[in-house]
DNA sequence: AATTGGCACTCAAGTCATGCGAGTGCCAAG
DNA sequence: CTTGGCACTCGCATGACTTGAGTGCCAATT
């Protein structure tokens, strides 16, 4: 077991190795830190965090690195995070005042958090699928093009065109309309796809026939609204990878193809389990399972309309855990608070 | 001045350093390559090529290696491009083929691209500035916020939600419809903000009237327009910048950044010039002004419904340009075939 | 005039030996 | 449990030396 001058005796040294990047020595730890203690105890203490394998050697008598494991002990014995600075706060909130839609928010969110902690951003979408149908609109173009508008109760409005050989009369326009509308408005996301399929299966329309032409266009709302059900990500700050590529020691490819793909981070990121204030962590080989063994990621639910989601950063496993904890909870909580006002302003 | 077989040396020279990543020297070009003549006349080549400073030696007696001016005149003086290969060209027709939307067919675009050529793909939207405006719609959601939807005739479509304080009966919204038609159909998207303008000034409404309402929604419309006018880009592969790292004598972040920015590549690519082919190559320093002089882009124009764009490719200055040049071509090639269709189709 | 073989010269990079010093591990005394 | 002392370990920097790829130039050849 390790004792509480251990546990100091950790933090000492990850906080270390976070500033400089040197593996760290007993006589820094007594230098630099304020231990009423002698170089000769600390190493002790060492050889006991050592036996337990939160920190490492890099080669036998050099100073001490921590593990993966340490760095997870150390984040899991943070009994409180530091409050953001004045100066950060008023950052936030600069970013993240003035109008906007969903998406505006989302986006201005990513690049505060960027900006706040010199990390890769990260903003789930809140998942709409249990957010409700409010309206369908169809759209005739000329030309046989039809353009479908689904819009939810959460305000996300979502349009796509299609190509369909009929024109219709206003009439059957009213009709289709009428249709979708008493298949769909009021109902979840989630059930309308199951609704839509029923109809379609249960009405099964003679092929080429006017009926077809419909039946067609409701097919295409069921793949919209299968869109919002697929979670979507935000990210900003991929740049600062390159800042700290040292860190990896392979090379940030996997980072950047992650970033690209976004589904590996999406994964990961929902995977993760939340303390009781809704933080998570998720550190270097933690992460071996996605590709990332080399990275950590820090997340925080938020509140949206309804539903959760998560915000976070992604960086090298030799981050600055505390401030960037902090960072990500207080983008969290502005957020959470941007959109209950948003809510409540409609 | 060169001679002939200077061009060949020159050529050679930048084949195997793109090759190697090697300096070459002069027994190396001899022997991979079946010029009949002995090392010391290929060194003699290179003195004159030296002075042209079209290669330069990293130091004192040791291989050459191109310069950004030396890549140029190998570009310029690539006389025909080696067609891509039949693995190749299915590759680009297997990603490109299947239905889908403009944004579906640019995506799918700077897939293949990347996948073709290693590097960053970039892919230009169609400019939008001259297309005509097709429909205007007007969505209530009740609540009081309203959906604005713009249509054009080369099939895209922009939606915006925005607040209004009041309800609209059916025939405000038939009056609103009516004069926005008026106002916008059939005209260009460049034109109708112009007109809105006009308009704007000359029917100053009295403040909190419902005529305001109406004129702050005109607003709304005139702001997707803008939007329209706005050039996008669309981007894949940016993890290749992260193998080829070893070619960026600083680090990749400017890179990077600039890829996250946008709008610094959008300009470099709208400002080079193209040659008579459509073609266009700005090499290493040439784009010191972007901040990208380690880099070279590689641009071919394209045609859009009504408006041409551009598609490319970005990557370190050492690249193999024969091959980059010939694939981003031919997809420049096969996706103005692919829009064509798709404008005959409908 | 162009090409060629020969040859001296240069310089980066690898190898080896050496010394230094930061840092550990352990022990005996406090 | 803590501490000072001390031997020991390695990584790393330094410097001397060697090696080899490659150049530049010249005189001879075609």
């Amino acid at each position: 077991m390790v004792s509480e001058r251990g546990l100091q005796v950790l933090r000492a040294i990850v906080q270390d190795y976070v500033d400089t990047r040197e593996p760290v020595g007993s006589k820094t730890i007594v230098e630099r830190h304020a231990f009423g203690v002698s170089a000769a105890t600390i190493r002790n203490d060492m050889a006991l965090l050592e036996d337990e394998e939160l920190i490492a050697a890099p080669h036998t008598s050099s100073g001490r690195v921590p593990t993966d494991k340490g760095y997870r002990v150390f984040v899991d014995h943070l009994s409180e995070l530091r409050p953001l600075s004045a100066a950060q706060r008023s950052a936030i909130s600069s970013f993240l005042e003035g109008p906007g839609d969903l998406d505006d928010v989302l986006v201005r969110t990513v690049r505060a958090l960027t900006q706040l902690t010199g990390q890769v951003a990260i903003v789930q979408y809140p998942s709409f699928a249990r957010a409700h149908v409010s309206h369908v609109e169809l759209v005739q173009l000329g030309s046989g093009r039809m353009l479908v508008i689904v819009v939810t109760d959460t305000g996300r409005v979502s349009q796509r065109m299609t190509f369909v050989g009929a024109h219709f009369d206003d009439d059957d326009l009213a009709r289709m309309r009428a249709e979708l509308g008493t298949l769909l408005v009021g109902r979840s996301v989630r059930d309308g796809v199951q609704r839509i399929d029923d109809h379609l299966l249960k009405t099964a329309p003679a092929p080429a026939s006017r009926d077809a032409a419909i039946a067609a266009i409701i097919r295409v709302v069921a793949e919209e609204l299968e869109e919002f059900r697929q979670d979507r990500l935000v990210l900003a700050g991929s740049a600062n990878l390159a800042r700290s590529e040292a860190d990896f020691r392979g090379s940030i490819y996997p980072l950047l193809e992650a970033i690209e793909e976004q589904v590996t981070i999406l994964k990961l990121m929902s995977e993760m389990v939340a303390d009781e204030h809704g933080l998570a962590a998720s550190i270097g080989r933690e992460n071996d399972a996605f590709g990332l063994g080399e990275a950590s990621v820090l997340a925080s639910d938020y509140d949206a309309t309804g539903s959760r989601a998560r915000v976070g950063v992604l960086g090298p496993t030799r981050m600055d855990y505390p401030t960037n904890l902090a960072a990500v909870r207080a983008v969290a909580r502005y957020l959470t608070r941007m959109l209950e006002e948003d809510e409540s302003s409609r």
